[in-house]
DNA sequence: AAGAACTCCTGTTGGC
DNA sequence: TGCCAACAGGAGTTCT
């Protein structure tokens, strides 16, 4: 599921619930996901309290009281739910629906201070669960030679400038590199390019400085990065399957996608007259306009 | 040592 | 209808 915006949707809505919320009870339902949880993962989280929920990249972070953090990623097919007291069962995440899985892939259950409940569904299991020493994270594995977060001040033209001087690579694995920058994935990817109008094959070197000055082209790359991915978070995210739910509480960018999943379909773009193309990159699907994007 | 290929896992979808 | 291949929003590991 999750890229920048669906990680930030989803912070959102479980800072409410996590934030000052201490563990009573952890159930770890089975030893691993993509990775084994930590040792005595249960047991170190129980009686820490949350003192405040963050995010880097496309990680959820949980600052506890004794100096560690809860380390959480979505994979591909990551949700989470929250069960209040008394109220009806919310799932943040883009399958937020029932999933008419009774349980089946429920790996980990918060039971919380105040009678909440969260719990985390991942039927891939692509996800990942660990504990880091608040002290040390940025040098631990997961966040070391992370890139700079997209809306932050360090994502600047220069920067990308700098660090496509002799990529050989293309535009699309460039950006999808969480060391160049962390955040993005490939529909947002897809959308940013469509937006500035370059092509996904054309090498990344078209962004490096030329004569010591950024490229046109990075300058209209960056804004609009940083445009789609607020616009997505704006719309609380994306949400590729369908759904129905009466109380809205979820993403609809989907809807806004110029490419993304739409190949075969005419070329948003005003009075561009290309289709939208699909191909594979890297083992991934590419969307974008043959006649626009160059 | 950068870059590409391969891998983990289950569920859904589309074509025959 | 059933069957099966292709595909899915990620990223760590292993090759070249």
């Amino acid at each position: 599921m999750p890229e920048l915006p669906e990680v930030e949707t989803v912070r959102r809505g479980l800072e409410p619930v996590m934030a000052k919320a201490r563990f009573l009870r952890v159930e770890q339902r089975r030893p691993d996901l993509r990775v084994p949880f930590p040792e005595r993962f249960a047991e170190r989280l129980t009686g820490r309290t949350v003192t405040r929920l963050a995010r880097r990249a496309k990680y959820l972070l949980a600052h506890l009281s004794g100096g560690e953090v809860l380390v959480m990623h979505l994979g591909m097919s990551g949700r989470f739910s929250v069960a209040r007291a008394g109220r009806r069962p919310r799932i943040l995440g883009e399958y937020e629906y029932d999933t008419g899985d009774n349980g089946a892939h429920d790996h980990v259950v918060f039971h919380l201070s105040g009678g909440t409940t969260v719990t985390y569904n991942d039927p891939r299991r692509f996800g990942l669960m660990t504990l880091v020493d608040e002290a040390t994270m940025s040098e631990s594995p997961h966040f070391h030679g992370l890139g700079p977060e997209p809306l932050g001040p360090d994502f600047t033209v220069e920067y990308l400038a700098r660090m496509a001087q002799g990529r050989a690579t293309d535009l699309k694995a460039f950006l999808l590199d969480q060391r160049v920058v962390a955040g993005l994935g490939n529909i947002y990817v897809c959308e940013a390019l469509f937006r500035a109008g370059l092509s996904p094959n054309r090498a990344a070197t078209c962004l490096a400085l030329k004569s010591g000055r950024p490229t046109d082209r990075a300058r209209r790359l960056v804004p609009v990065i940083l445009a789609v991915l607020e616009e997505a978070i704006g719309a609380g995210g994306s949400t590729l399957r369908d759904y129905r739910q009466a109380d809205g509480a979820t993403g609809d960018f989907q809807e806004r996608f110029a490419v993304y999943g739409r190949e075969g379909e005419p070329c948003a773009r005003p009075g561009c007259r290309g289709i939208v193309r699909r191909s594979v990159q890297a083992g991934r699907s590419t969307f974008h306009c043959g006649t626009c994007q160059r």
